[in-house]
RNA sequence: GUCUCCGUAGCUCAGCUGGAUAGAGCAUACGCCUUCUAAGCGUACGGUCGAGUGUUCGAAUCACUCCGGGGACACCA
């Protein structure tokens, strides 16, 4: 429709149509579409408001002129019949588009590190990164997802030297990733007294590189055991599997090639005693330590050539928090030194830090907020509301499973993701307002109201498109264009305002109207659009990783 | 110090590829269920869009400077 009016308005003028602009009126009551006319007036000679008039006159649509604005009023009721029944009959493929066909993607997030909790540090990657995938699906990209684990540097060889020096064999029936978190801190207060102990940890890391026995059994045991504790989290949140899991240590092996070849395009330097790739204005990036050991973005280079052999993708996401914009900026930087071309496909998708109270979640001290208390805690509050609202509801574990778990995820993605937000429990739980829980309610109600639908064929002929309904079928209307706004900002919280439009828009035709009255031809037609908006909100809260409930 | 992100209503945030009167939610005060789920809808209250300069017919939006906050900045990832 919009490059319709372009190719008009274009040709009417003889204007250049890139020089024309489609927008939307501020007040809809001016009309469906705007063409600011000012941008004509130089090219042309003449006042905004003749060009305005002009068009006005010579366009076949219903057109009016306000301050310069040419405003175009669409025909309501032949959108709202194409509309409706398109979306009724497409469902769920409602929206998806080949905006990506023919390219492939790759999504690198999630990645908790391996003997550590699965922290709310972990979670806005989880949600992003998912969500993302769910999106570039819909969009026809054939999308390849890592949970690329962290399982590799000298942390862990402090950890087996903290284990296997004051580790309890016997659990007591506790699991051993307490265990490890325990003893990790207690390697860090005492090596705050004695500093040779960080010497201990890196021997026990070298162990680890040089495939010794007794390390790589204890990191082996290590990483099974978190792989199993990750899944419960993974189980919460409806993750069933990731493409590809993999970790930092695959590529253990594979960096040696990776410094030979920087080496032989003699790209590498000593500077002080360690080995450095200088980046002219950017900070220069470390390949080894002076030790000779290997180096997080090291690793990185050697997975991105294997990603580039293996998926030959056209883009590369990494969901990695903003506070390492630095590092991905090297890594492009490296790999177009390298004289590779293809350091604009890869995308560092970062976002802010998680805050309570204004402050930074703390991690340290052993202090850790794990993701899966607060999702149990999520639920057991939905829970303990949901038996306030309705007592009799039959599956309540479910329900409240849904709906707990889907406020903390639409919470996280209801704003544009670079900036930091403030967790609050509290107000994630909060069913009123902008909240996944207001999104499953407006859903619950519409399929309640279907269980009247008869299932008839619908006369246009009498039916009078009002405000409240025209709003909803705009609204529905814009869905593949914010789906694809979506993907090309890469971010999912486009997708979570719409919905919040959208169902505002139908809890609006919802209160002021009765949808089912004696006149049985409107009814149907009122029933039909609660079902496309109820088609649209599934799909879209589906795409952010979050269930629907047909009764709450 | 350098780089970078952010600064919009009491709070949490939209709006930012320049466009018409700057919008939501929460909070506060009212109003709307004998009929489809009130987890809803509505009314009121609430703003020097951090400050300034510039570009423009037009700036919350772009550029520059300053102020304030976060983050990164060599052997962690």
């Amino acid at each position: 429709m919009k490059q319709d009016i372009i190719n008009k308005v274009s040709s009417i003028l003889n204007v250049d149509k890139d020089l024309v602009k489609v927008e939307y009126p501020k007040d809809r009551s001016f009309g469906d579409f705007a063409v600011p006319c000012f941008p004509f007036a130089k090219e042309l000679h003449k006042s905004p408001m003749d060009i305005a008039n002009l068009l006005n006159e010579q366009l076949d649509y219903d057109t009016n002129v306000v301050n310069g604005f040419l405003n175009i009023k669409m025909d309501k009721k032949a959108i709202t019949k194409n509309l409706i029944t398109k979306i009724i009959e497409e469902k769920d493929n409602y929206g998806t588009n080949e905006y990506g066909k023919g390219k492939n993607i790759v999504v690198e997030y999630s990645s908790p590190n391996i003997a550590k909790p699965f922290g709310m540090g972990h979670l806005r990657s989880t949600v992003i990164g998912q969500a993302l995938y769910n999106i570039s699906k819909k969009c026809g990209f054939n999308v390849s997802s890592i949970n690329y684990l962290g399982d590799y540097g000298t942390q862990f060889g402090k950890l087996l030297y903290a284990y296997t020096t004051w580790g309890n064999k016997d659990l007591n029936g506790g699991s051993i990733i307490d265990e490890l978190k325990r003893v990790y801190v207690k390697f860090h207060e005492e090596a705050e007294k004695n500093p040779e102990l960080d010497e201990e940890g890196r021997k026990w890391f070298k162990r680890l590189e040089d495939n010794d026995e007794e390390a790589l059994k204890y990191w082996n045991w290590f990483k099974d055991e978190s792989l199993k504790e990750f899944q419960k989290t993974y189980d919460l949140l409806s993750i069933n599997r990731f493409d590809e899991l993999s970790g930092e240590s695959v590529y253990k092996d594979k960096m040696q090639p990776v410094i030979d070849e920087m080496e032989e395009k003699n790209l590498l330097s000593i500077s002080e005693g360690a080995t450095i790739i200088d980046l002219g204005d950017m900070t220069p990036a470390l390949i080894k330590r002076s030790d000779g050991a290997s180096l997080y973005i090291t690793r990185d280079i050697a997975a991105l050539y294997d990603r580039k052999k293996r998926y030959n993708f056209d883009e590369i996401l990494y969901v990695v928090g903003n506070e390492q914009s630095l590092h991905f900026e090297q890594v492009k930087r490296i790999v177009d030194k390298m004289g590779y071309d293809y350091s604009d496909q890869i995308k560092h998708i970062g976002f802010g830090m998680l805050l309570q109270g204004g402050k930074k979640m703390s991690t340290r001290h052993g202090k850790s907020v794990i993701l899966k208390d607060v999702l149990d805690e999520a639920i057991e509050l939905a829970k303990t509301y949901i038996k306030e609202k309705n007592p009799n509801l039959e599956n309540i574990d479910e329900v409240s499973k849904k709906i707990g778990v889907g406020a903390v995820i639409f919470n996280d993605l209801k704003n544009y993701r670079i900036n930091d937000i403030e967790f609050n429990l509290e107000d994630t739980l909060r069913f009123e307002g902008n909240t996944g829980p207001y999104l499953q309610y407006t859903y619950a109600r519409i399929c309640s109201l279907l269980n009247n639908k008869q299932n008839i064929e619908v006369s246009y002929d009498n039916i009078d498109i009002n405000e409240d309904k025209w709003n909803l079928v705009w609204t529905l209307s814009k869905y593949e264009e914010v789906i694809i706004s979506a993907k090309e900002s890469n971010d999912p919280s486009l997708i979570a305002k719409y919905l919040l439009d959208l169902a505002s828009d139908f809890n609006k035709f919802y209160a002021h109207e009765k949808i089912i009255d004696n006149d049985i031809n409107y009814t149907e037609f009122k029933l039909k659009l609660s079902e496309a908006v109820s088609i649209v909100i599934k799909d879209g809260l589906g795409l952010l990783n979050i269930g629907v409930i047909k009764q709450m």
